[in-house]
DNA sequence: TGTACATCAGTGAACGCGCGTTCACTGATGTAC
DNA sequence: TGTACATCAGTGAACGCGCGTTCACTGATGTAC
């Protein structure tokens, strides 16, 4: 039946929040559109309503899924300006490994991005950007510009892949994949400990990306 | 028909090495067991002669995958002792990139193995301390043994990420992609220079992980 | 050495299954008069 | 404002398809005598 016009913007933004969670967890491949529409409250018909495709609403899930990782971010920073050390530890942390729904979309899927098409590279490309810039911003301005761009370029590409080969290889080797978190925390001239990670990087991690 | 003993175990080699490239190329779920004993030669019946499911060639496909790349490294290096600087070179190429197909298992599927079982874990993890035990001892002695150990890990997981960024981001923007190896390669402070990366990296790229 | 036969890698059709997608239908919504 | 009706989000069964896996069969291999 019909619902309104409220009921079913709703219904759209509950379809991609549940195929982007999903997507992250179990891949793209990994879930059908049954279990999406499942996980939405609504039945696999409905999806069609608002999606062209499952590719479609994979392209757009991974946009919902950066938009919301922004958006988290912003409203943990608040007023105040997050140091280059804030952000990188948030990133580096055992809750952003551990939580792979509401974590980072880049992290979680970017393997299978590079087999997709533009529009997923697109959306990666983007969200890459962006990242590189708050970075680059959260950098004491007292180095040049050309260097704050790659040690941000840098630290963002490094951190992505700490997490996901420390994902990778936590079933295996648990100690391993923390020391991995915390090698390339010191490489960024960061000190990481899992007790400073704990107590301050609960909310971070919720945004991390 | 029955086959001699040396040509049955020619077939497993080829099944291994056609799933392996397929797997890095595709992903696992990308890909069928038809096309893989296709590209071997064979039928997909002989597939389950020698192994038990595709869940259980896809962890030998990897481990394959993964000794070829440290074989192809031993005969690259031959008797010299390739610098740290070599290593990260190699590994932070544009033909690492470009070379889904015969590069490094990890960069390839690292985060689909994320969601599989602990024998991909594990082979993950075995691959991952041999190749930070090899940047380890390629770096300065001067440098004491638990800073060269944290400098290796984080630099082998930072040139994952960079690959595997540079890769998702490729069709998109390029020019980004690349400034993403260039800005990794400086972190670990190495000069990165697509001509010299070009002439010096060919046959290295080959090797990478 | 020659012969008879058990072995088993490989074939390819067939299986059940779950997938993405379609579509006739429903009925509340929201608009035109 | 009240009423009649066109709209369309949502339902859920059905579709074709390709997947992983199975299995009866083949016939060269390699062994036992």
């Amino acid at each position: 039946m019909k619902v309104s016009k409220e009921k079913a913007a709703e219904n759209r933004a509950a379809l991609l929040s549940a195929a982007s969670r999903l997507f992250r967890l179990h891949g793209v491949d990994g879930v059908g559109v049954n279990e999406i529409a499942k996980a939405a409250g609504l039945t696999q018909g409905a999806l069609y309503a608002h999606f062209e495709s499952k590719e479609a609403l994979a392209a757009e899930a991974f946009s919902h899924g950066f938009a919301g990782a922004m958006v988290d971010r912003i409203e943990w920073a608040g007023d105040r300006k997050p140091a280059f050390e804030e952000y990188l530890g948030a990133f580096l942390s055992i809750q952003s490994r551990e939580n792979m729904g509401t974590g980072c979309p880049m992290v979680a899927s970017f393997s299978e991005v590079a087999r997709q098409g533009e529009a997923a590279s697109a959306s990666f490309a983007s969200a890459f950007t962006h990242w590189v810039e708050v970075l680059e911003n959260s950098l004491d301005t007292s180095i040049d510009a050309p260097a704050r761009r790659r040690i941000a370029i840098a630290a963002f590409a490094s951190q992505v892949g700490a997490v996901a080969v420390s994902r990778a290889i936590a079933k295996a080797d648990p100690l391993l994949a923390d020391e991995v978190l915390g090698s390339v925390s010191e490489a960024f001239g960061i000190v990481h400990s899992d007790a400073k990670t704990r107590a301050d990087g609960a909310e971070l991690a919720e945004m991390a990306p």
